[in-house]
DNA sequence: GATGAATGAGCGTTCATTCAT
DNA sequence: AATGAATGAACGCTCATTCAT
């Protein structure tokens, strides 16, 4: 008569536990107890239900990972600007579901990333993914308006690198982004780049 | 006959001690011996020439400071536009005096400065520096060619978090950026966002 | 079924510890691992249980005050002059309960608190507590002998003192002291002091 | 050629350093460096002019035994009750060239001469001579009144005990001490002291 | 499943002492 | 005599992790 497993409860809980305090203290110093405190919990369940702490970190990264592409696969239809004028805003809308806790968790978590080939890897599937979507956006404008696609993986790293940066700014110095025009002008700089792409006999593209 | 004093030059073999290994662990995992040991010292001479590890931080924070700050002084001719990309270039350019330590340790710093109060002042007094250069950069284009300016602040910081964010994602995912194409791709966006800047009765700015 | 707490039995075993170590070494040497060592735990258990060094002493401080004051509220019966000697001997008996550590801690204790504070605050409300009783006890005795009580302040100022001196002397030069004459002479020095007060027109109390 | 020694000008002003910081820190934090500053020196030449901190302790000891000394000679006359208030006058009186912090540092010395034998040494040295002295006034007394002499060792070490005592209360709790009462009231007590002793065929000799 | 006591490695920091100059 | 850089051994404390209950 073993109790009723609440493991996936469990895990979850201490998920958004280590968001919470990550969110506000870093990895390094999100330490088991604070985890477990936020939690509701006791440290050693958090090692009852997680290897170690690492492995915490790698459900958080996937649980954001699962959000950011719930959010993507929204954006399926419209004219191909739109599109990727929508894809935009999946990412840097702030109004939604998005925890403020959520962003600063990303942002920490891009500094974690760095450090820790186990959290690189995935990091690094989500990110790829994004950008793949941003080119396949891209792709499609410059195909539909005929233009040239040799940029096409360029301008979508500068849109994701404009969006990254904005997530960061957004949380260290909020003061320096006009109020909601983060998306609006990743959305104008999108516009530009893309008009950018002419095709020139001296093929200079900016 | 006293021993001639070396403390420049050991806080300056300190930092740089930090610099090195911070790249590559962060800041929490740089230990004073591992930075000791990178400067070829002992653990207490560091705490002999440093009051605390964060005085390290600070003092490598303060440098970086001034390279950007350099750099950008460079920037002061030419035609607006022209200086707008100089002054993009004194971000992103890769192959000069740049360590590429320095690069991953500015990310790292970003990271850093969102929890020590005491770091995220000076890290914030870099970032709006760096902001009111290009919101000055970018105000002058729109000026320069009868455009009107109510964006400059969101261009300027539209501009800021691409360059950011090229950073991070070079330091992180350094082959999703095709060779070259970061200070181009960002010099396109602000083209683009620039060009937007029209005067129109239906007035839709992006 | 989690395992039965025992942190009212370690806390005791550790401020124990620190009896035995500070008695012989003093406070400063009493080195967290010492104590651990002396209550047969481990450093980080210490820490367990305990915030901080200075946690520790302050629970050791409030226990020799408890055991202090257990022994003066025996003394509650009996003529006013019996009664003070009661008292006195309460504080300079070495034969009871009386761990010999315990008398050496005092010392120390008192020490400590000349630099610590947070030691100060309560070792000065165990002495404050320890002269107010003394005091009432010179105040009955004057009282009761229809003399001037102007004095009985700086005589219980004075017990106070000459007991405190006798824990020293006890610990640092046992030898100086005529084996049992600590609360012998004491109490002769109070009956001294008090048969001297008596009403004079020329007034000099002594 | 070599520089005319000033070592004995030197390790006064190191001596006069320590016992400036002790008094305020106790001994343990009286580091070298504090030392040092507190005497206008550099911690490199604290240890040219002494082997090492303990030292300076030493000699720090032997200079304020020189000063209870001198003041001890001067009571050489008068008679006998009134050598013994002198004896006592000289110990207690706050008002002569005692620095404030010579009486702190007095009193932390005796915890130290606790711990370190080679401390406790020189200081029971002191303490035994003074209670010599004041062996030899108690004996004086009680022989020039042709009272019982069985007691004057447990009388001397009583009036030893309650003037250490006041000197600790007086540093610790001064506030407990009426003022102006400390020198007085043992004065008071020494007096009630010798009363006591008389030829009692039942024998009691409190 | 759950608790919280227990461990041990490692951290930042302090400091008496030494020594080249 | 004097300086202050340099060392190395400790110290108090933190924390991920383990484990008996």
């Amino acid at each position: 008569m073993p109790r009723p497993s609440n493991t996936d409860a469990r895990r979850e809980q201490i998920v958004l536990g280590l968001q919470r305090v990550m969110a506000e203290r870093g990895y390094e110093k999100a330490t088991v107890s604070a985890i477990a405190q936020a939690a509701g919990l006791t440290p050693g369940l958090v090692h009852y239900h997680f290897k170690n702490k690492q492995e915490i970190l790698l459900e958080l990264l996937a649980r954001l990972g699962r959000v950011w592409r719930a959010r993507a696969a929204t954006v399926d239809e419209g004219a191909p600007r739109e599109r990727l004028e929508k894809l935009i805003n999946a990412w840097l809308a702030r109004d939604r579901s998005a925890d403020p806790g959520a962003v600063a968790c990303w942002v920490a978590l891009g500094a974690e990333a760095l450090r820790q080939p186990q959290v690189r890897a995935p990091y690094d599937e989500v990110v790829r993914e994004a950008l793949a979507r941003l080119e396949e956006g891209v792709e499609l404008v410059l195909e539909a308006e005929a233009r040239p696609t040799g940029e096409c993986r360029a301008i979508a790293a500068g849109l994701m690198a404009a969006m990254q940066g904005y997530l960061q700014l957004g949380v260290a110095n909020p003061d320096s982004i006009p109020r909601g025009s983060a998306a609006r002008t990743v959305i104008a700089m999108a516009h530009g780049a893309l008009d950018a792409q002419v095709t020139q006999p001296e093929g200079r593209s900016r």
